[in-house]
DNA sequence: TCCTCTGTGCTG
DNA sequence: TCCCAGCACAGAGGAC
């Protein structure tokens, strides 16, 4: 075999900075300056740096656009779109960043990228090296050769001769060809018109060459393309415009540029310059790697090993000291294993599979939880702590990096370890198939796959959870996470495996009616329409209405224009006397509560005949919790047939459903945090707040506040929570503009304090970048520095609010801590079973209700002491649906 | 057959 | 220019 060749990498500047500018879709600094080009950039750099290990390396930038090409066609890129100011403001950023990385900028005036990276190619191949050329432009597939490749950031793929053909569909000694006659729209090289690239390469690989082509266009009719006859009319006719587009297509490769292998050689990074570009970027986890310790370099990933014996497991354990490593390897229904290490050093999978390891390793994990002085570290905890079951015992300290992330960075897109190791590392985990895991089938018993899924579990967590964990500290938020997620982390994983009981019979009983009342009404929408169509399509809806019909046009959707149909269009269509949307509006009631409730619930319910939902703690980035699988946080309740679901949530025999929730918390927390007289006064007077806030705002006594005062009291209520602006209230009343800004300014006015609380929040906000609730919970908005006006009104209602729903939030979360902290002593037959939001719900033995309604109620009443009282309202029944105040 | 996007609607 | 925070459904259309 022939001695290796060299490499050198030849990286297109503005192709990888666009490409960068794409893929990433949103990310800012806290002035608001966009990086995310600059971001993508950087990081393909240090992959391929990491990965590839380049002995020769540059990168080639277009200097001006008065090139070559462009004197010989001045219409050559004329309709370019301008660069995006976003992407403009970035370059010089990349420039920095490859200087700072010592590595070469090639550019040659009046000459493009592409012809400064193909003269290289050829000269260099020439001197004994390989090329690899790396850009997402397919132009380049024109260099490939024997020696040339062409790496596709992007998509991860390294082309050469044969890839090309694959791909492209000829070989890349007539990839020009196709071109010439497939032209380009965006850099305006006409091409062949009436000629598409399909056509164009059945063409070449026909004819061999262009100019074989254009000798023989009257061949092109003898052939058995299905455009034969219009496409030698085009050949002919644009004849020129081809042989021009060839000459712009083709690269040159013979720029009066020398290859000096000496100048293409990389000196290791000036460490001073990425810190300083870092800090300005605020690229936190890339200046982490930096100082030499976590994460620095790739993440390599040890093979585990597997256990084989109990014994072997005994002697393992117990080499293990005070801190923690575990991971789960592969989830629901059923782990494969557990995965465990120390903080440094091997790490080791307990494969489930092998006689006696899991009992062996879930004896293990029960200790270690139970002691006080040892700390369990891993991402997602709650699996953990599920696989220790829900008798456990915890006293051990709980560092989940995955909650480390989302007290962190709570608007992070998600917390996953995926997420996370992309995020703070730019690792790509493996995925599930990749280890082996094949429909629902686990990876071999020692399998390559196993091993690197296995152990990335603990590696990725190792890398950063020492870094998170000065962030928190830094940050202020070890209180949010000590005192907040970690107590609460075996409360929902209990929760979650309690479960609600179901009473499927029921919801099959409702289902049947359902079904034939919606029967009835689409007889009669079909009727009405004239037709039969899919009710449940809007496309086909919005057809029928607005152009069979000839409806008048309410409104138009937000992203594709088309008909909006939605509840608020078909009420305003009913009013006008149309009928079919009246018939539509029961319809899509009904249709609704059917297929998202009452049929999909029963099909969740588990062996235990109860429903067990999932509460994700890393999701919401206000700090509320959210749930899934189902969702039983969207329980219907408003209308009077939706509310008749929770008849089908029930207490088993002998046991009731206690239900407890908050009253106004949020407008109580708005109260406190803004100092409020006027509000604090009604609630301590216990009022009824929205007729209160209409009695002060409008001016008329309290009892002869009429019921639509009341009602518009209650909008600007929540409207001030969620930062509404007057647009927002007019259209939500159903009132003049003008009006609703009255009431605003009424609003602010009486209550002055609720305005300085807007005003301080926003001010700090804008100064701090970041906004905290009552308890030290933050949340980043850089977009409060956006230039999109939009974009930026959007940071400043956010800003208001998470202030609000996230002190909320952090309330309910304590107040479920202490309440279980207290059930569990005192009356452990009493759970904790869902929470939404203000509310929990508990099973409670019958003989035990009033002692447990007035156990949770004084403990979320007294969770903390605001200048305005807590107040619970508690009520217990046999379902969900009887259990009110 | 699967996946993603869109419109819609349920909750606090 | 339609107000905060979520999740899930059905349809539609494209990728495989």
């Amino acid at each position: 075999m022939a001695a290796k060749r060299p490499r050198l990498f030849l990286i297109d500047g503005y192709s990888n900075i666009y490409r960068a500018f794409h893929a990433i879709r949103e990310l800012s600094n806290s002035r608001g300056e966009p990086t995310n080009a600059v971001y993508g950039f950087i990081n393909m750099l240090r992959k391929l740096l990491r990965e590839e290990e380049p002995d020769l390396i540059g990168v080639a930038f277009d200097v001006s656009s008065d090139t070559v090409r462009k004197q010989q066609y001045a219409e050559y890129k004329a309709n370019r779109k301008p660069m995006p100011d976003d992407l403009r403001a970035q370059i010089p950023w990349v420039r920095q960043a490859i200087e700072a990385y010592r590595i070469p900028i090639l550019e040659m005036e009046h000459y493009e990228a592409d012809d400064v990276l193909g003269t290289l190619a050829k000269k260099a191949t020439a001197e004994g090296y390989d090329v690899i050329l790396v850009s997402a432009d397919k132009d380049l597939m024109q260099l490939v050769d024997d020696h040339v490749f062409l790496m596709h950031t992007g998509r991860d793929k390294v082309y050469d001769t044969a890839l090309v053909e694959e791909d492209f569909g000829v070989p890349p000694g007539q990839v020009v060809d196709v071109l010439a006659i497939q032209g380009d729209i965006s850099d305006n090289v006409p091409g062949v018109q009436g000629i598409g690239g399909k056509g164009a390469i059945d063409l070449i690989r026909d004819f061999g060459s262009l100019e074989e082509l254009l000798e023989r266009t009257e061949e092109v009719e003898k052939k058995s393309y299905r455009l034969r006859k219009r496409y030698r009319a085009s050949l002919e006719a644009h004849r020129e415009d081809a042989e021009l587009s060839k000459q712009l297509v083709t690269i040159h490769t013979d720029l009066d540029v020398d290859f000096d292998p000496e100048a293409l050689r990389h000196d290791p990074p000036d460490q001073d310059a990425l810190i300083e570009l870092f800090r300005t970027l605020e690229f936190t986890s890339l200046l982490d790697e930096l100082d030499g310790g976590v994460g620095a370099g790739a993440v390599a990933v040890d093979p585990a090993l597997a256990i084989e014996s109990a014994n072997d497991w005994a002697a393992w354990t117990a080499s293990l000291g005070a801190e923690i490593y575990v991971g789960l390897a592969g989830g629901a229904p059923a782990p494969l294993g557990l995965v465990i290490g120390p903080p440094e050093g091997e790490v080791r999978l307990a494969d489930f599979r092998y006689e006696g390891v899991r009992e062996a390793t879930l004896a293990s994990l029960r200790h270690w939880l139970a002691e006080a002085d040892i700390t369990i570290v891993g991402h997602d905890l709650k699996e953990i702590l599920r696989l220790a079951g829900p008798e456990t015992e915890v006293a051990a300290r709980l560092d989940d990096s995955m909650l480390f992330s989302y007290v962190l960075r709570p608007a992070l897109r998600g917390h996953g370890l995926a997420e996370v190791g992309l995020d703070r590392l730019q690792y790509k985990t493996v995925t599930a198939k990749e280890a082996g895991w094949e429909k629902g089938l686990a990876p071999a018993l020692g399998s390559e796959g196993l091993a690197v899924y296995a152990a990335e579990r603990i590696e990725l967590p190792r890398r950063f959870t020492p870094a998170m964990r000065l962030e928190l500290a830094d940050g202020g938020l070890e209180g949010v996470y000590r005192e907040i997620e970690e107590p609460l982390l075996p409360v929902l994983m209990r929760m979650e495996e309690l479960g609600i009981a179901l009473d499927s019979a029921f919801l099959a009983d409702m289902s049947i009616d359902l079904q034939a009342r919606l029967q009835t009404l689409e007889e009669a929408i079909y009727k009405l329409a004239g037709e039969r169509f899919n009710i449940n399509s809007p496309s086909q809806l919005g057809e029928i209405m607005f152009e069979r019909l000839s409806y008048p046009v309410v409104k138009r959707t937000r992203k594709t224009k088309s008909y909006s149909t939605d509840a608020g269009t078909l009420h305003q269509l009913a009013m006008k006397g149309f009928p079919l949307a009246e018939k539509l509006l029961d319809y899509r009631e009904i249709s609704k509560l059917k297929s998202t409730y009452v049929d999909a619930l029963p099909a969740l319910v588990a062996a235990d005949g109860r429903l067990h939902t999932r509460y994700e703690q890393a999701v919401a980035a206000t700090g509320r919790l959210s749930s899934v699988n189902p969702n039983l946080q969207n329980i219907p309740v408003r209308s009077e047939l939706g509310r008749s679901i929770r008849k089908a949530f029930v207490a088993p025999e002998g046991r009731v459903l206690l239900v407890a929730d908050y009253s106004q918390i949020e407008l109580r927390v708005l109260a406190h945090i803004a100092e409020e007289p006027a509000l604090i006064a009604a609630f301590e007077a216990g009022e009824d707040i929205h007729r209160a806030t209409a009695a002060v705002v409008m001016d008329v006594a309290p009892e002869l506040v009429t019921s639509k005062q009341r009602r518009a009291a209650k909008v600007i209520n929540f409207g001030i929570i969620y930062g509404m602006s007057a647009f927002g209230l007019s259209s939500n009343l159903g009132i003049p503009r003008a009006d609703a800004q009255h009431f605003i300014d009424a609003y602010l006015d009486k209550y002055a304090g609720v305005k300085r609380y807007m005003d301080s929040t926003l001010e700090a906000a804008e100064r701090e970048g970041k906004v905290e609730t009552l308890y030290g919970r933050v949340r980043w908005l850089p977009e409060l520095k956006a230039k999109n006006h939009a974009v930026r009104e959007n940071a400043k209602r956010v800003a208001i609010n998470a202030r609000i729903q996230g002190t909320a939030a952090d309330l309910l979360k304590k107040a479920m801590v202490a309440v279980d902290g207290r059930l569990r002593h005192e009356m452990p037959e009493v759970h904790l079973l869902l929470t939404v939001h203000d509310e929990l719900v508990l099973e409670v033995p019958a003989d035990q209700a009033e002692a447990a309604e007035e156990l949770v109620s004084a403990e979320m009443e007294g969770v903390d002491s605001l200048r305005v009282p807590l107040v619970v309202d508690a009520a217990v029944g046999r379902t969900w649906f009887d259990a009110r105040a």
